[in-house]
DNA sequence: TTGCTCTTCAACCGACTGGTTGACAACAAG
DNA sequence: CTTGTTGTCAACCAGTCGGTTGAAGAGCAA
């Protein structure tokens, strides 16, 4: 439970039957059963895997009679998306950046190896 | 290690250790050791995260002396967007549409009965 | 050779996960 | 009220996960 969002959204969606019912469930709401219907589990197994999805935000439910309307709720993408393109954008800036090179080996500064450098250091 | 590719990377950064060292990798490559030292863990338990993260294509790794820097993989962050942004797009034009309230909740029309639900109850 | 550093492998442990079955609450319809 | 449908709760089980410790492989440096 004390998860944070971030891991809670990427834990669900690391599950391919959860991804499943997400892309199911961004054509049209459905109920338990029908969710579970495609499936060769058990209708409890589904009601877990929703409640993982609920629990990080990824679906709502409604109460109808009897049935509890299963409703995506696509803002939490956002969180995913925003992570993910930040650090894409990093890496392939400085991978863009040529002379970066020069940083990504010396752990200490003491470098054992030295002049192993283009000997044209600017 | 027969999970598909989508659930790999999802599951793989699941862990906040794991995406912190994404965060890193993004600024510079790295060693396992200099990966490890701002966490309290120890450097087996590095190395196994490197393991997931290199199995998910995130992440990968060269030789140099008895180095192993560890290079960050961007490339990857397309398997998950693209997953994303499809339903995402999907959600949203569907919630765009007014009309489609009338498929999720039939009130007054012949839904009630499960009688054409599935057909076969196996 | 003997060391020393960096890294992984192997075994083990507690916690969590995805699945099952059984019981039961809530509601609709007969 | 009784029956049937829908869904959840509880207990249990096997497998995975993140962590540990200990040993060992791979490469440089004396």
């Amino acid at each position: 439970m004390p998860a944070d969002p971030l891991s809670r959204v990427f834990s669900a969606l690391a599950d391919p039957t959860r991804r499943d019912m997400v892309a199911r469930l961004a054509v049209a709401d459905a109920t338990v059963n029908g969710l579970a219907e495609p499936y060769d589990v058990s209708v409890q197994a589904v009601s877990k895997h929703l409640k993982v999805l609920e629990d990080a935000g990824l679906v709502s439910r409604s109460r109808q009679a009897q049935r509890r309307p299963v409703h995506l709720e696509a803002d939490v993408f956002d969180l995913m998306t925003t992570w993910i393109e930040r650090y894409r954008r990093q890496a392939e800036e400085r991978y863009r950046r040529l002379d970066d090179v020069l940083q990504t080996m010396p752990d200490d500064v003491d470098t054992p190896t030295p002049s192993t450098q283009t000997g044209a250091p600017s």
